[in-house]
RNA sequence: GGCCAGGUAGCCAAGAGGUAAGGCAGCGGUCUGCAAAAUCGCUAUUCACCGGUUCAAAUCCGGUCCUGGCCUCCA
């Protein structure tokens, strides 16, 4: 059994795709108009994970995610740059990719779609909701008519009597019936514009997820992701726009993740209190380790980022990369210890469970963690056999589908190292062990770390 | 003001009526020529606070305090 916390409800809800074992899944995307910071990366592990899941699960799924490459900030940018939208969004499209490969994040199987490739599924919708009495001109822009449905607010439980309107006012505006009504359509003001059947202008930001999640995944389909600062407007105003277009109910399932935090506060763009994953690069930490940072807290919780917690999570990667590495190159064949075997399987249904329990992944991973605990014991008492030890990696690799926190090992080594290795060895058997540690440290310099055992010495790269 | 999330050890973090998982860090022991890795042991009579319900509460109820978010672009 699946469950997820859905938004709507504000309640755990057993998962039932629409379609038997296929999932399809939208989940808002980046705005390209500078490099996206790790607040921002949280949402998209979140998703990542969630993704992964499903298909560990066994679910088809398919999924879009937006890119935003025509709105205010694009724009602004572009006319600062003083070159074409284009020109502008590609070079943070690419820094995108850049960025979600180096966390592991999967661009297999998602459809990335962007907003000025699918301007007339835009009009489409726009003018189906202004036939239907749902939309209106006003000057050149077309705003969605909020009193035309009744159950507005109902996601972000907002009760509209009770709540003030908000006080700024954009100046292409002014001209709404009411005040919460929002922009469909922007007028032309600039050379940013598209001439369609509904006027010359642009889309509004709402719109562009409407219509592309319709296009790939139905006028009604699963889960609907994003951060939490997504369900009001921009998710409410999505649900009103498809449902009065359709009639049809528009998303069963809506998830969202919390912020990630510095200081006590909101990571934003606006705040300036942001760290690029670019800049965390530089300062020398790992991207899995700022991708387990990031996982590694409940998605619904708020998560408090700071460079001490992301040494505590670079330890842990490290510490499990070590276990992994340990059972691979173990040359151990013992008696088979049946325990072990039990705990594989127990391992395997914890996490299946946890992460079924909407996404519990502290519980998932501290399973993993009684496995290892359980294997270096086991080992430490010579109590464990080659078929345990593939067991073991098989797990380990299996829910690394999910996690992604294994490293490739180092296959190739410099001839210059290994003579220096073999020199040291020699030392040590000469019993001349000033010398030896003199060579340890030389190959340390040079990132190699030793480890001494029984079958000889055994290097890794720094990491 | 309305709505929402959260407050659990030095740090991170599960648990949601049955007596505090897990990770990181730290300390002590084993192993090692010394390290590293691994391992063993220790590290919250207590879950923001105050009442209440119950045989039993971190978990339920009432109240209080604190932090953050949304209500305007935002993952």
């Amino acid at each position: 059994m699946i469950t997820f916390f859905n938004t709507l409800t504000r309640k755990k809800e057993i998962f039932q795709p629409i379609e038997d074992k296929i999932v399809k899944i939208y989940t808002c995307g980046p705005t390209v108009y500078d490099f996206a910071h790790i607040g921002n990366f949280r949402a998209y592990i979140f998703e990542d994970i969630l993704h992964r899941f499903l298909e560990y699960e066994g679910f088809t799924v398919k999924r879009v995610m937006n890119i935003t490459d025509i709105d205010d900030k694009t724009i602004i940018g572009a006319l600062k740059e003083n070159i074409s939208l284009n020109q502008f969004t590609e070079k943070y499209i690419e820094a995108f990719f850049e960025d979600i490969k180096k966390l592991r994040i999967k661009t297999d199987n998602i459809i990335f779609s962007r907003a000025t490739e699918n301007i007339p599924e835009m009009v489409n919708l726009i003018k189906t909701l202004l036939e239907k009495g749902h939309a209106y001109k006003k000057e050149n822009s077309i705003y969605f008519r909020i009193s035309s449905f009744p159950e507005y607010g109902r996601l972000s439980h907002f009760d509209f009597s009770k709540i003030k309107t908000g006080t700024s006012v954009d100046a292409d505006e002014y001209e709404k019936e009411s005040a919460r009504d929002f922009v469909l359509w922007k007028g032309e003001k600039d050379d940013f514009s598209w001439d369609t059947e509904i006027g010359k202008g642009r889309p509004g930001w709402h719109i562009e997820c409407s219509a592309m999640g319709m296009k790939y995944l139905g006028e009604t389909f699963d889960m609907h992701t994003g951060g939490v600062d997504n369900i009001f407007p921009h998710h409410e105003n999505e649900i009103a726009q498809c449902e009065m277009a359709t009639g049809k109910p528009f998303v069963k399932y809506w998830l969202h993740c919390q912020h990630l935090m510095v200081n006590g506060e909101k990571m934003s763009k606006s705040k300036g209190n942001f760290y690029t994953l670019r800049d965390l690069l530089k300062k020398g930490y790992d991207p899995v380790a700022i991708r387990y940072l990031l996982m590694s807290t409940h998605y619904r919780d708020p998560l408090n980022f700071t460079e001490k917690s992301l040494q505590q999570a670079k330890n842990t990667v490290d510490r499990w990369n070590d276990f992994y590495r340990r059972i691979k190159f173990l040359n151990i064949d013992e008696r088979k210890n049946e325990q072990i075997s039990q705990q594989c399987i127990k391992t395997e249904n914890i996490f299946r469970e946890s992460l079924g329990d909407d996404l519990n992944i502290s519980m998932a991973l501290a399973g993993i963690f009684e496995l290892m605990h359980s294997t270096n014991n086991s080992i430490t008492e010579n109590n464990i056999n080659r078929e345990n030890l593939e067991e073991i990696s098989k797990i380990i690799e299996k829910v690394d589908y999910v996690l992604q926190v294994l490293k490739p090992f180092e296959d190739s080594i410099d001839a210059e190292i290994l003579t220096l290795i073999e020199k040291r060895e020699q030392a040590r058997k000469e019993k001349d062990f000033s010398q030896a540690d003199k060579i340890r440290s030389i190959l340390q310099e040079k990132g190699i770390i030793l480890e001494d055992t029984p079958l000889g010495p055994r290097w890794k790269q720094k990491k």
